[in-house]
DNA sequence: TCGAATTTGTGCGTATGTATG
DNA sequence: GCATACATACGCACAAATTCG
């Protein structure tokens, strides 16, 4: 039926069957703590051995997605997905707070270079202004969530860091500094596979895709303070944007 | 170098190096119109044999990305690449006249079904009630740009087909039905491999990454009026929120 | 407790795809 | 282009665990 499985794609029919279980579980198309339907009726479904769904089935539980009973089925452990909100008040810290565990950023690194053009026209400086960068991972329920990469004006911003790695929030540092609420101002979307360095930050599998969006906060007289670059993984991420009409 | 690529994954080597390149463009780390390394040098970066490298050059030139010149090299080709705006006003046969030679949609079918629980859902309809169902594509320059299925309460949107085969837009559509003014009340976002009929009928291929919005237009007063699922190629498509601060 | 049906687990032979030198 | 090694996918058969009447 469903066999819109690619071969000779340079993607293993496995692997893009338990890319597809992965999906239906992430859209709530599979019960979470439900039962697959048997390994013979998937593999009537996508048009394969029943080895291949077992290849697929076997990578799935290894992930810790599934669980397997002998004699019995396969069952959905859980569902690591997130609704991130990206709206006028977007802070990505703050979205995911009441649906997964941690709401802090971690530090990867941070440093300061001169500003590229992408950078320096979203924070509206001259390109090759100095600019501190900041290299941030935030995980929900222990798994990676968001890899992300920020730029501040260096002039203002210099100890940006120090006050990030101590509360793990941007919004936190920036109050600091005495902002005390800026707002999302743009934000552009796009995807696309992950490169080895994300795959292996994200703890992703060859292959996945992220969404990335590349995203200016300013203040709210329309002030550029943060240009960012941030990666979802795209099979446990929906980004979410609501509009409110009355405005 | 780079060789974290990872065996036995279900990605083939050469599909995880036509991404790596692929992404390498997309982020402009390589030169658009720009000349690659030499096979050899990129199979030493990769750590594999020259033949998978070329395996992978070859695979990104039927897709159209690459061109390579018998001794001379390989050069990135140029893409066109297309911004689709996400804001409350969103229509997307408006969105891109600027940029776009095409604003029209063609009309694929129209049929009437029941709702399905997140039609019903968007729609703040009752499960299996009837609903028209809609589904078209709308080309940019010839190519095949969105396709969507769009969903409207039956009952008041009968025969919105007829009027949206003849305009190609649904805003002209609604009109006739004295709805002057909607807005977008929300969209999801997410990212995942193309189905076989999505490369069919958006011209890609295998192994493309699609991006889709779940989306709700209403009334100004926050009456449900459509519910759409568009599918966005992701190497040719960008979505950008602007966000109006001083609202 | 039994037995039959259902479901997962395992082995083997073969053909094709992927990767190397 | 050729030869070699391993990964992937298939088909068939049968074993082992679970469920249910």
């Amino acid at each position: 039926m469903e066999q819109n499985l690619q071969r000779r794609s340079g993607v293993a029919l496995w692997r893009q069957i338990a890319d597809s279980i992965s999906s239906d579980i992430v859209r709530n198309i599979q019960d979470p703590n439900g039962k697959l339907p048997g390994e013979i009726a998937l593999a009537a479904r996508y048009g394969v051995n029943r080895h291949t769904v077992r290849t697929a089935l076997r990578a799935l539980s290894e992930q810790g997605l599934l669980e397997t009973r002998h004699g019995d089925g396969t069952y959905v452990l859980r569902k690591p997905h997130v609704v991130y909100p990206l709206g006028r008040r977007t802070r990505f810290s703050d979205g995911i707070g009441d649906q997964a565990g941690a709401k802090r950023g971690r530090l990867v690194s941070s440093m300061l270079e001169p500003a590229e053009t992408n950078v320096a026209l979203g924070l509206a400086l001259h390109p090759g202004t100095q600019v501190l960068r900041l290299d941030t991972i935030s995980e929900a329920d222990g798994y990676p969530m968001t890899r992300s990469t920020s730029w501040f004006d260096a002039g203002r911003f210099a100890t940006m860091a120090d006050f990030f790695s101590r509360t793990g929030s941007i919004t936190a540092a920036l109050k600091h500094y005495g902002i005390e609420d800026y707002f999302r101002k743009s934000t552009r979307i796009h995807a696309r596979h992950a490169t080895t360095a994300e795959i292996a930050e994200l703890k992703l599998s060859a292959g996945a895709i992220v969404l990335v969006t590349h995203a200016v906060n300013a203040t709210p007289e329309g002030e550029p303070l943060q240009y960012s670059i941030t990666r979802f993984p795209a099979d446990k991420v929906t980004l979410s944007i609501e509009t409110d009409i009355a405005q």
